[in-house]
RNA sequence: CGGGGCGUAGCUUAGCCUGGUAGAGCGCCUGGUUUGGGACCAGGAGGUCAAAGGUUCGAAUCCUUUCGCCCCGACCA
């Protein structure tokens, strides 16, 4: 049982500008946390009360999921992670420590970095540890500060460069067992975001520099989320948009004969689909080829998409480059021969074609069958051209943008999308960590041979999901804690704390609470009532007891829950009871 | 890193355009009246106007630079 008057709850009346949503407005109204720097939060003591909730609930999962705890440095030797397979990808977002003590010199590359992710440690922590295959079957996991130099930290504890995280990694003998896993965390993660109260969905999403088989995102849908998921009710298909396909092109679909020979026509200044589109030409987005210029370490290579459609960049990740960008007008001109805006890649027309690394082309330009592309020569382009028949494609693929709207690849229903907070994130890796040489986790099987383990690697933004949890469940008063995170599950309100019968009443009925499983908060300060009644909701414990001196005299006290319209009398000697039978039936512990 | 915006008391801000020595509300302190949804009255403390440089008789205000923060884009749990 605590007392507001003995901790430190800084409430506060109007929202700091520096807060642009809500739930970043209520994280500082509510004194759950102050920004100490860009990105860089305290956690005040109602603050910490549910970071410590939610990790707890996660731990849990963790746990029965099998998972097991262990807590490893965030300060990192540097040359660790130069040893391991994503230094270059990596260290753009690592902090790093150059030197340390009054004595030292700064040295060139980094001594020390900051942990952004555990994979470059664990696995050589654990290769070590582990010989046989009768070692595995091992999932590890921790809750830990994560530092990551966001280059733009934004809305509170959403995007923070120090964050809570919970890492875990699995090591497992084959693929088999390895997927296993995946799907025993799947479970667990399910359980772990139910038991926030959260609403959310798990996605197909996109590995990044991660890289690995496949992955799953596990989203909470807000308006104010950083991603797009595309979904299907009808078949529950759902990926993130950075992987969404959409079943645009019939798998029966048969693409259009040629429907005549190829003709060069002047288009002088026209260096965009729109100016192509539009008269004097009049030939629609739908029937354009757009040829896309990207450098991949170093190497030039070529999209090809139907003029209405867009690129989603996060797919040419696929294609197997560890960085890839748009190549640069200079570039372009020296290998295709023309400036932006007139580029294709029908045969025969790019001026050195054998310094493209390759030309990929999405599956959807099959839908244009005859359609008009750049000549590679500034001011002119081509029409009629076939796909089939005219194009130098090296191979097709996804690299298109979904659309909300377009058939689900699946059902055939349209496509919808809605803006989500990424919250999680499980990936089957594979051995790309594992396999390494100088610092894998590899084991001799039954059949005495070396392999390298089988890996998964599990997310959780803890930190981030408490402002998940903020910006779903709140209302115009302020926060609406579901049970399981609330900071308190009860808040006395005592509107007379010098009235010892009030004080007495309240501790009785803060023990009954208390025997019911309940954290309770007693509201013990000389304030006026709106006040307390104010903060209460704003802090958003979910059930609140008023004892006054008015409910006193007619032998009641109220009770009223977050999520109810008014307050109920209940007579004080029935109190007890009702109180606990109420939290019973609410508590789902 | 590119684009935009903002730094005035603990918080929200007025003043800046058109230079003349900083004002309010909330919060805080004292006293009084109050006491069921962010009370009222009286008094009080609190600001090197982000920092540095410049223009000027005089700069919160104009100019330059730096720093910090916020928002939009690329990245992530």
């Amino acid at each position: 049982m605590h007392y507001w008057s003995k901790t430190y709850i800084p409430t506060l009346k109007e929202s700091p500008a520096e807060a642009e949503i809500e739930s970043h407005k209520l994280l500082l109204r509510a004194g759950l946390v102050r920004k100490v720097g860009a990105g860089l939060y305290a956690f005040l003591p109602l603050g910490k009360r549910v970071l410590e909730k939610v990790s707890q609930i996660c731990r849990e999962e963790m746990d029965a999921a099998g998972a097991i705890e262990l807590l490893m440095p965030a300060v990192l030797p540097a040359e660790q992670w130069k040893a391991g397979p994503r230094w270059n990808a990596v260290r753009e977002v690592m902090y790093s420590v150059s030197s340390a003590g009054a004595d030292s010199k700064p040295a060139d590359e980094p001594q020390y970095v900051l942990g952004p992710t555990h994979e470059e440690v664990i696995t050589p922590l654990i290769g070590s540890e582990i010989s046989s295959y009768r070692d595995l079957g091992k999932t590890f996991y921790q809750i830990q500060t994560k530092f990551r130099n966001e280059i733009r930290p934004r809305y509170g504890l959403m995007r923070a460069r120090e964050f809570v995280m919970k890492d875990g990694y699995s090591f497992d003998e084959n693929d088999e067992n390895a997927e296993a896993t995946y799907r025993q965390m799947a479970q667990a993660y399910d359980r772990f975001f139910a038991r926030c109260g959260l609403t959310f969905i798990s996605v197909e999403a996109d590995t990044g520099i991660m890289g690995g088989a496949f992955s799953h995102e596990y989203m909470v849908p807000a308006e104010v989320g950083d991603d797009d998921v595309v979904y299907c009710e009808e078949s529950g298909y759902a990926a993130n948009i950075e992987k969404a396909r959409s079943g645009l092109v019939p798998a029966d679909f048969s693409e259009a004969a040629p429907d005549g020979a190829i003709e060069e026509f002047e288009t002088p200044g026209v260096t965009t689909i729109k100016g192509l589109a539009a008269e004097p030409y009049g030939i629609k987005a739908e029937a354009q080829f757009k040829t896309l210029l990207y450098v991949g370490d170093g190497k030039l290579f070529a999209v090809v998409l139907r003029g209405c459609d867009d690129l989603q960049e996060a797919k040419l990740g696929l294609l197997g480059y560890e960085l890839v960008r748009p190549a640069t007008p200079e570039e372009i001109e020296s290998v295709m021969g023309a400036k932006p805006g007139s580029l294709g890649v029908v045969k025969d027309t790019i001026k050195a074609r054998e310094q493209l690394d390759g030309i990929y082309a999405d599956e959807s330009i099959r839908l244009v069958g005859n359609g008009a592309t750049g000549a590679n020569k500034d001011g002119f382009h081509l029409r009629n051209v076939n796909a089939r028949r005219d194009l130098d494609i090296d191979s097709y693929g996804d690299f298109r943008m979904a659309n909300a709207g377009e058939p689900c690849p699946q059902s055939g229903k349209p496509l919808k999308i809605v803006r989500a907070i990424e919250v999680g994130h499980i990936f089957k890796l594979g051995t790309k960590f594992s396999e390494s040489d100088s610092w894998g986790a590899t084991f001799t099987d039954s059949q005495k041979e070396t392999r390298p383990a089988v890996m998964g690697c599990y997310g959780i933004g803890v930190s981030r999901t408490v402002q998940a949890i903020i910006e779903q469940s709140r209302d115009s008063q302020g926060i609406k804690w579901p049970w399981n995170v609330a900071p308190y599950h009860v808040i006395i309100t005592v509107l007379d704390p010098d009235v010892e019968e009030a004080m007495s009443l309240a501790r009785k009925l803060g023990t009954a609470s208390e025997s019911a499983g309940a954290d309770v908060m007693i509201d013990d300060r000389d304030e006026r009532p709106g006040v307390k009644f104010k903060d209460a909701d704003l802090i958003g414990i979910p059930l609140r007891i008023t004892i006054g001196g008015r409910g006193l005299k007619e032998g009641v006290v109220e009770v009223k829950w977050r999520d109810e319209e008014s307050a109920r009398k209940v007579a004080i000697d029935e109190s007890e009871s009702v109180v606990v039978s109420e939290l019973r039936e609410r508590n789902p512990n």
